[in-house]
DNA sequence: AACACTATCAACCGCGAGTTG
DNA sequence: CCAACTCGCGGTTGATAGTGT
């Protein structure tokens, strides 16, 4: 038995919505407000349409003070560092864009930004496999750590051990754990500290198998320093704001160790581009790894691209390469803080 | 000009969570 | 405690505009 539909179906309109019922949506919530119930408001104006398509077209359309398309620098460059730290949690990306709306974030995502992305690493990729190649040989002929010159790195590397092939590709499940355990891998040097049996006891000790990171430096990305709080609701939610001074962010002054666990879930939902990414093409972790210099002992001490493109924020090259990884890292740090206080604040009840 | 292909984005759908009686 | 109901979210679809051949 199915779930029953949140209207009648044969008495609806679906598709486009004219500009006469956006003139009568609009004035009437104008006016009126949505009166707490979004199902039976249709019938009040005297729309033949589903509450919740109401509610979708004033909140993605007609809400005042939305911007609509012609996204800035700024604003790609939030959107990617959210996503890489929190995954495709709208909401709490669009609350962090004034005028923004969920489902445009979304769509801009899934139509360019990611695009540029995945584009951008073919690219690198290929450069830095001639690259790998051309120090292996190095490395089998001296065994000596290597430092690879244009990554400005001081900390000595070795290049991966000969690629083997992953047998079983996603979409076949039967390799997907070992992809999250090297994706935990990642994610441990990355920041995060992850036992190895925590997914076995998602319920109990998985709170204190990661580790959120003790410090955060001090170093954050400007639009993030130039806001004095982040407010974490979206606007168009029904709960009530929450704003937490961006300074406690940066300390430890919130227990958070109740939380932990959410925090988990969300690394858990890693962007599945990523899962895929290193699934149809097993070199990508090392990509990753190598994104983010953390391929190297403590995966602090890459200061700079490893493409010798350009790095401008215009083909996305500061973002997957970042012109300082500390900053990077504290950025990303402080939005699993920032979800890890997000998930214990509705705990707390602060709703 | 006609067709095929691609990109974009508004809108829909189904689900989980929260609320209410 | 439970069922019914509503809300909000994220994934997906489909119409349309744009571009290439």
């Amino acid at each position: 038995m199915g779930r029953a539909p949140c209207c009648d179906k044969a008495n609806v309109k679906k598709g486009p919505w004219s500009p006469e019922e956006d003139a009568k949506l609009k004035e009437y919530i104008e006016q009126h407000g949505t009166g707490g119930n979004w199902i039976a408001l249709p019938q009040k104006i005297g729309l033949k349409r589903c509450g919740k398509s109401c509610r979708l077209r004033w909140l993605n359309y007609l809400r005042p003070n939305l911007k609509h398309g012609g996204f800035s620098e700024e604003e790609d460059h939030m959107i990617c560092s959210l996503y890489m730290s929190i995954g495709s949690r709208w909401s709490i990306i669009a609350a962090q864009l004034p005028g923004r709306t969920d489902n445009d974030i979304k769509n801009y995502w899934n139509t360019k930004l990611k695009k540029k992305l995945l584009g951008k690493q073919r690219k690198e990729h290929q450069a830095r496999r001639a690259s790998y190649l051309k120090q292996d040989s190095m490395k089998k002929s001296n065994s000596i750590p290597l430092v690879i010159a244009d990554h400005g790195m001081q900390t000595p590397y070795w290049p991966p051990e000969p690629l083997m092939p992953i047998s079983t590709p996603y979409p076949n499940q039967g390799n997907r754990h070992n992809d999250h355990a090297s994706l935990r891998k990642l994610l441990i040097k990355l920041g995060g500290k992850f036992s190895d049996d925590y997914q076995q006891e998602p319920n109990n000790d998985a709170k204190n198998n990661l580790q959120l990171p003790i410090e955060c430096s001090s170093t954050t990305y400007q639009q993030f320093n130039d806001q004095k709080s982040i407010n974490l609701f979206s606007s168009s939610s029904s709960m009530s704001s929450l704003d937490i001074p961006y300074s406690k962010l940066l300390t430890n002054e919130y227990n958070i160790e109740g939380a932990s666990m959410h925090v988990l879930q969300g690394l858990n939902g890693f962007p599945v581009e990523f899962d895929e990414m290193i699934c149809s093409n097993p070199e990508s972790l090392d990509e990753l790894e190598c994104h983010y210099g953390v391929g190297m002992d403590n995966g602090v001490s890459s200061s700079g691209p490893i493409s010798t493109e350009s790095t401008t924020w215009d083909d996305m090259g500061s973002f997957i390469n970042p012109p300082n990884i500390t900053n990077y890292e504290a950025l990303q740090q402080e939005v699993i803080q920032e979800c890890a206080l997000f998930d214990q604040s509705r705990y707390l009840g602060f709703q």
